[in-house]
DNA sequence: ACCTGAACACCGTTCAAGT
DNA sequence: ACCTGAACACCGTTCAAGT
């Protein structure tokens, strides 16, 4: 197909071949909304296309293969969730702060299951992200961590908030939690025995 | 294909339509040593039948579809996590009894990496598992809890200590733990702080 | 420079036909 | 009763050809 495009100057004419139609970062964009509302099985490259308004061949100039392109999705969310993560922090008080950190990562877990859940999963290899992504939230709890359990366990404190809450929100997610009971109440009670114990074990 | 089999009278013979040549508990198997070996992307019925002995279509007598294949290899593997975990209390001592239920919990998923991390994971409908399979781990780690954190919050503290265990498991099977320090000693300081809380919220 | 159709190997799944 | 080859729709991916 051939381009016309006109500049500045109207009069002029520039053969253009064939502008690009899309973009990487509208590609990754569709490919999170399709994981979101289908699921990790309905990102193929075909419907990425589709969506795009491409035919599949054309994404390879932007994306070397589908496994990379779920690992740019995964990485961009993790990024997300660590921006929100990270400014979630900073109240001065450390249980406040533990308290507002678990609660912006649960409700990111909620408004992003699907590319959460896939954060931490089994992947192939070129799907797998770069978790450097994550090191603002890493630093928000760890320091957070070391204000609560002391700077002598502030790594294993942080290890144990983590867990507990990636543990928590993917497990609801799934639709673990099938013995009832008040879930955000579970949340907020996992919170408050947390910074009990670490707390305590900084004295 | 013509089978002649001898019965316990070996003068008579009786025509037998094409005897089976694997079973459903074959099948399963095989399927979940392909996830543990090479993760669920190349747990692919043509693969399946391969090593089972078979073509394609015929795991079809068995099995409705790839995705059901998928839910009753992870069912299977979780009703065995469940009697580990399940047989691992019963000291008589809660403490030592939560450090053994998560000593074997971490065990199985390290021994099991492909199938644990798929328990809790985003799978198709038809793939997710019925987790009453998991119903006697449960019913051990609410004993436990409720021993350790009383029986009013029996269920609180149970999903803290379990979505912790997973959380933590799940992270360090994905390589989330890339700040070094001794992952080991992660995990027992876990158990060593939930131990702690679960205590004191009980007096 | 980007996009496309055609092609290839590989999936899951169905089904008529074989024994 | 179970197994098979052939067939279909759908993948991911490559590549020569188009503009």
């Amino acid at each position: 197909m051939m381009a016309t495009v006109n500049s500045l100057q109207p009069n002029k004419e520039y053969i253009v071949p064939t502008p690009a139609r899309t973009s990487l970062a509208r590609i990754v964009e569709v490919a999170r909304g399709i994981l979101e509302a289908d699921g990790l099985a309905a990102l193929t490259m075909q419907r990425v296309a589709e969506v795009v308004g491409v035919r599949a061949p054309s994404l390879y100039k932007r994306v070397s293969s589908r496994d990379e392109l779920v690992r740019l999705v995964i990485e961009h969310v993790a990024s997300e969730l660590a921006d929100r993560v990270s400014r979630a922090a900073g109240s001065g008080d450390p249980r406040r702060d533990l308290r507002a950190l678990a609660h912006a990562f649960r409700a990111f877990g909620h408004a992003n299951p699907g590319a959460f859940a896939a954060i931490f999963s089994r992947l192939p290899e070129a799907s797998r992200p770069d978790l450097a992504t994550l090191a603002s939230a890493s630093e928000a709890v760890l320091a957070t961590a070391a204000r609560l359990g002391g700077p002598d366990h502030a790594l294993e404190s942080a290890r144990l908030v983590v867990a507990w809450a990636y543990g928590f929100v993917s497990m609801e997610l799934a639709g673990a939690f099938r013995l009832g009971g008040d879930v955000d109440a579970a949340f907020d009670f996992g919170i408050d025995r947390l910074a009990d114990t670490l707390d305590r074990s900084s004295l």
